[in-house]
DNA sequence: TAGAAGTCGTGATTATTTTCACAAATCCAC
DNA sequence: GTGGATTTGTGAAAATAATCACGACTTCTA
């Protein structure tokens, strides 16, 4: 709770340097400098040494950074040693594809459970999660404080509110509806339409640039 | 072409406004202001009026703006009159998902071919597309520019490699890996795992804040 | 032990994006 | 018509983020 003065920018790229650093370790390496962190996460180097940078000084001059200690530090800050349990909403087409994703490979997030309104999938299992009916959302979901959605727009606004009612604090809403919560609610929105449809704009206006994301 | 000065934060939103447009337009609402706008969209109100300003003046002083002549003006801009076509590599859990997604629907991008190493995916269709084998990529790909990438991460550059060969100048990368693309070439990454973990950060470390995105 | 090479951490600068705030234009009710 | 209510478009300011560039320190080699 204490570094809040880490910018947002910053913190996205938290998980994409983790990331690598397991790579990194598993590949028997000890040592990295932001040089090459930076041509293996597509970063800037004077960005990274930035961005570790708000964290003290973690690296040292003329050597570059130890990766034990640096992926030591990012599990702590990254609260990887506590599982973050996630409930799914919605198991159609994405749903299912996310069920069948192990998030928890290097990320120690873990979708608990599943709900759905089509009976059919009620009471059934997809890569081991259970799947209950929507009704039965605020029996189960317990203290779970992270949902997915990939329910039809339509619906989102209506189980966006039961959600929020039940506590949950942070949605990751792949659904297009831009739905409303209170203010210590933190939604990321994953629009894919409008990721594809963005790119294709660049493609046409931005010819011959250099500035990817 | 020609709008090149045109902010990459703008840009990104374009779509979102164009889609909310749609909306509006199937309510048969003729008129808006930025601030509905902005609450339907969640982007500030002066933000959306510095947005469309980048246009030329779009609005009208203590009106606002014509629903169809900004729709008709958006659809001009991003390209909606014609159709880009859009490969998917990777028929896997995601794969299968996009293809059974219609982002024809007020989007104009359409998957139009899919490619797979399983031979058991070669030769069937879902959702109306046929899924060739990845060994006929050079023959089928024919002058699409962009490309869905859903293939394990360990396969994402030498894919990549095979893409741009042919021409490819777009990627939407569903892989966490980070690809090597010559300078005109432009990558969007999706990371969903990073998401989620950037948003379970988010939530541990920046209570109660107001800024969602 | 000395010198060369490498690399960090950061002040300063620049770039980008958001937000404020208000004059000007328009609308609308009466 | 008139006047109050709206709402845009945009200068200016503020906030955020990226990048430059270099001093300081470390390592490595001989
Ligand atoms: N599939 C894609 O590639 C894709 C792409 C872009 C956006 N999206 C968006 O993601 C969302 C999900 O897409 P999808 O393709 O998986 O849709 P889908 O129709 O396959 O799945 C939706 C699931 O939600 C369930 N559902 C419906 N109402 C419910 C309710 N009230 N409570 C709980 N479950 C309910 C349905 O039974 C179904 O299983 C949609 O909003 C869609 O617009 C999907
Ligand atoms: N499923 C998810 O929810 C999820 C979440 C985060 C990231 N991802 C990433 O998205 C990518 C796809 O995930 P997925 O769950 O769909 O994986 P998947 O294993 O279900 O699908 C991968 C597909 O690619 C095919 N394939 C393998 N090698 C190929 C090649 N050389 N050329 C063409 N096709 C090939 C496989 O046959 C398979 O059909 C992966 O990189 C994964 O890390 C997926």
């Amino acid at each position: 709770m204490d570094q809040n003065k880490i910018p947002q920018a910053t913190a996205k790229r938290l998980p994409l340097y983790y990331r690598f650093l397991n790579n990194l370790q598993l590949q028997g390496k000890t040592r990295v400098s932001s040089k090459e962190l930076s041509e293996a996460v597509k970063v800037d180097s004077a960005t990274i040494r930035r961005d570790f940078s708000y964290f003290g000084a973690l690296g040292k001059k003329g050597y570059g950074y130890n990766v034990e200690y640096l992926l030591g530090f990012f599990r702590k800050t990254l609260d990887q040693d506590e599982l973050t349990e996630v409930a799914l909403i919605g198991v159609g087409n994405l749903g299912t594809a996310f069920l069948n994703y192990n998030f928890t490979k290097n990320n120690n997030t873990k979708i608990m459970m599943a709900f759905d309104a089509d009976e059919k999938k009620v009471g059934t299992e997809i890569g081991g999660i259970p799947i209950y009916h929507i009704e039965e959302l605020e029996d189960k979901l317990g203290n779970v404080k992270v949902a997915i959605l990939t329910i039809p727009a339509a619906e989102a606004e209506r189980i966006t509110d039961r959600l929020v009612a039940k506590g949950i604090k942070g949605i990751l809403n792949f659904t297009p509806a831009r739905i409303t919560v209170p203010d210590d609610v933190r939604v990321h929105h994953i629009d894919l339409a409008i990721e594809l449809q963005s790119l294709v704009y660049f493609l046409k206006h931005y010819p011959l640039e250099s500035d990817k994301q």
